[in-house]
RNA sequence: GUGCCCAUAGCUCAGCUGGUAGAGCAACGGACUCUUAAUCCGUGGGUCGCGGGUUCGACUCCCGCUGGGCACACCA
């Protein structure tokens, strides 16, 4: 099966983006060569034998002689001497020289190649291992095999890709060009495998619910809005899991999780993008103390399954998670900055009056419960470094958390901020029915106020929590910001394979 | 959404107060049997993001648009 010529020249065309000339400049010698490629559509790779790079490179450490390989990656950089040449093929986890010999292969064979194989093609090759002059474990190739031509020129080897629109449109390249890339990507991976492993190890159930709700409560966001034709009602993206979890604590599974997407329709920063990835997690008869230390358990064990250190560095930031978290109460660090007392910032009149003086924007037209929050924003947050728990948020605050056992006007509810950013959120669940419902009118009534992202009331988790949910306690992480913290990331897209972007036109 | 900045060869980037575009790498041809940013000789490659305007003349100045980045706003 030859490659025809046309494609060199036709497809690329058709794209509408490249013209003749670069084409040429692409791969400008294939058309001379159409004849010889005759493996590339329809020979396969014997995988039997077939090993990636570190497997490779683990099997020589065992054993140091001359051991027969065969391995397959992108071929990355060439070097031509003549009667032999080297390069180096790559996988995801690293890569490893090859050197080709006229001897070996023979003058009609060594020439084909040469004249076939480009940079940037997969290819296959066997032979046997060997330690160059300088000590570089290479392969010594007995054969080797084109299994897919690189038509496009790989992005420049010593700079690598760094146009970060092209990064992100083209992750691919990234993931190709940039070693960086594809380690964060890999802790990413590592990271989400260590938080199964611990809860699975508590005794929690994985479970998925429904992405396509009818009612999209949970949190306080603006919903994607899409339609379902069959049933002809309009549909939401989930903005978050917690009302159905809750619901099957109260059918029983006293231990559930969830890992997946939500979709908030935001703007989007260096900290949001509108699908992001969540964990949340409930347990029966555990309170918001109980959560603290599994979280901080947590924390340890995803840093160490990870990075293996618990001291890290982000955004220029050191931060220690080997010492207990400190917790702070929201009122008192409230207090320490402002000065003034709970009783003070629950008077709605003095709370505007406050925000006001002290600049946050629009603080005259907000509701109370974002007064707080702003002010907890300007106050609090900004000031956090260290692993740290909020505990004990205002009530009106927080309309699915259970009011605190020691103060009506408080939930018990912490947040983990860590370098100014919010990294965990749970609480104590409110389980009365009676309670719950009251709590979603005042919703309704910040609705009716103009706060377009108040919850919805949800009547199916009404009746559940009406069949008795036990004492339970849960928790929400943005993976993608611990992945940032992991990563030493300052944009949420470089831990997103594939960032939300506005399309290209054309 | 608002403000500021950015867009030049496949990639990374130069290009002064307006005079018709350059380098390195890559590509293509050639030389070279332990190279590794290989080296050496040679060649080609551009709708300067898109569309208007000013001008004898625009990559350069002005306006609009598109895409991106940063900050703010928004967003637990």
């Amino acid at each position: 099966m030859n490659i025809p010529v046309e494609i060199q020249v036709v497809i690329p065309q058709e794209k509408g983006k490249l013209s003749p000339n670069t084409i040429v400049s692409f791969r400008g010698h294939l058309d001379r060569i159409d004849q010889k490629l005759t493996l590339v559509a329809d020979e396969v790779f014997d995988g039997e034998k077939g090993d990636d790079v570190s497997t490779v490179k683990e099997k020589y450490d065992k054993d140091p002689n001359r051991e027969k390989v065969s391995v397959a990656g992108r071929l990355i950089s060439f070097r031509d001497q003549g009667k032999a040449a080297f390069g180096h093929i790559q996988d995801a986890d690293g890569k490893i020289q090859i050197y080709m010999k006229m001897d070996i292969l023979g003058e009609d064979r060594y020439k084909e190649i040469m004249e076939i194989i480009d940079v940037g093609d997969i290819v296959g090759v066997r032979g046997e291992l060997f330690r160059t002059m300088t000590g570089e474990l290479t392969v010594e190739v007995h054969d080797i095999e084109l299994l897919a031509k690189s038509l496009r020129v790989l992005p420049e080897k010593w700079h690598g890709l760094k146009d970060v629109e092209q990064r992100y449109r083209h992750r691919y390249l990234d993931l190709i060009a940039n070693k960086k890339a594809r380690d964060i990507f890999k802790i990413r991976s590592k990271a989400i495998k260590s938080l199964r492993e611990f809860l699975d190890s508590r005794g929690f159930m994985e479970v998925e619910t429904p992405i396509l709700q009818s009612v999209a409560s949970g949190a306080i966001a603006r919903p994607f809005i899409t339609h379902h034709n069959a049933l002809d009602i309009d549909m939401f993206l989930r903005i978050a899991p917690e009302l159905y979890l809750k619901m099957l604590v109260v059918g029983g599974f006293n231990r559930v999780y969830e890992i997946g997407r939500n979709f908030r329709n935001e703007g989007i920063d260096s900290t949001h993008n509108p699908e992001f990835t969540m964990v949340e997690f409930y347990a029966a008869y555990l309170d918001y103390n109980d959560l603290m230390e599994l979280t901080e358990e947590l924390m340890r064990k995803i840093l160490l399954d990870t990075v293996g250190t618990l001291n890290i560095t982000w955004e220029g930031q050191e931060l220690d998670f080997s010492k207990p978290f400190r917790r702070v109460r929201f009122f008192d660090a409230l207090k320490d900055k402002t000065g003034k007392e709970k009783d003070f910032f629950l008077n709605e009149d003095n709370a505007r009056r406050f925000a006001v003086e002290v600049g946050i924007p629009k603080a005259e037209s907000l509701t109370h419960s974002k007064l707080l929050d702003k002010l907890f924003e300007h106050f609090i947050e900004e000031d956090l470094i260290q692993p740290t728990f909020v505990i004990d948020f205002p009530k009106v605050l927080s309309p699915l958390a259970k009011t605190h056992r020691e103060d009506p006007d408080l939930v018990e509810r912490f947040e983990l901020i860590i370098n100014k950013q919010e990294i965990a959120n749970a609480y104590t669940e409110l389980n009365e029915p009676d309670e719950q419902r009251e709590r979603f009118f005042q919703q309704l009534r910040e609705r009716e106020l103009g706060d377009e992202e108040a919850m919805e009331i949800d009547e199916n988790f009404l009746m559940a929590l009406e069949y008795g949910l036990p004492p339970t306690a849960g928790e929400g992480i943005g993976i993608d910001r611990l992945v940032m913290m992991l990563t030493d990331s300052s944009s949420i897209r470089e831990v997103i394979l594939f960032p939300t972007l506005r399309p290209e036109k054309e």
